[in-house]
DNA sequence: TCAATATATTAGAATGATTCTAAACTATTT
DNA sequence: AAATAGTTTAGAATCATTCTAATATATTGA
């Protein structure tokens, strides 16, 4: 049966009670060597495709949305009609495709160091985030 | 009357008719000393309050779309449900402020350059530009 | 200036992503 | 196993945005 104890134990730790459904759709985000960066629409042709039944609409909204209140995955700030996630958490930027749509994951790493020298009294840095948009030449 | 005339050059050089509803809309975004953020419903309110007769939701979007696509505003990468929209068009960064929903431009010189040490041969870069997100302490 | 043509505006319908509702179901606790 | 708390579901509702096709306005060129 997989590693489903690690998505039990982790669904548990979070507060939420690992259904079918969560372990099912943790199945589909979190069993990859790779980050994952999807929407909602892309998540439920996959689950389609892995499942007999399929899981509501509702459903998978609720699920996404616990995991993002529960740190699972994060929004992506890009501005698209849909939503993007992304199973990374971890503070890093991407780089959008304009052309193809594609985007891809790079890391704090991957840029030097962004010095802001402009800082706003009475407020606490939550994120910097890099979006670098590019096109097939 | 304005600085219409100003609008009917600008909109004239883009290749759009200078129209009643273009030129009170231009008046709404561009006749002020700074940087104006809004989304369509802000600006339908404006509009409203400042028309004696108002202009149809269709229109609206027609003429952001106009105006985007001729570079006269862009839209800001930010994850809300709806689009926000900038008449800043330099390349520039933003603070989002969690707590209140408030935008901050900021601008290349307020950062120091960003360096990326990953390159992606085939693409060439269209922009990059850094969100902040910040919260009240 | 006037008719012919091209482009804009409009109200309301259509679309599509997301959320809500309330009933049926499942997991947990006692 | 009964009671309670939390989940899932189908379908309805909502809300931003786009489409439609009819009407109106602007531009062109005789």
């Amino acid at each position: 049966m997989k590693n489903y104890s690690n998505f039990v134990e982790k669904l548990r730790s979070a507060g939420l009670r690992p259904t079918k459904q969560r372990l099912k759709i943790c199945e589909v985000l979190f069993d990859r060597k790779e980050t994952f960066h999807f929407n909602v629409e892309d998540l439920k042709k996959i689950l389609k495709k892995k499942l007999e039944t399929s899981i509501s609409v509702a459903t998978v909204y609720n699920t996404i949305n616990a995991f993002k209140s529960k740190g699972y995955i994060k929004e992506i700030s890009l501005n698209t009609d849909k939503t993007y996630f992304d199973t990374n958490v971890t503070s890093h930027h991407h780089f959008y495709n304009v052309t193809t749509g594609e985007l891809i994951d790079f890391h704090d790493k991957d840029v030097e160091e962004i010095k802001l020298k402009k800082n706003l009294p009475g407020k606490k840095i939550k994120s910097i985030e890099v979006l670098v948009k590019i096109a097939n030449k």
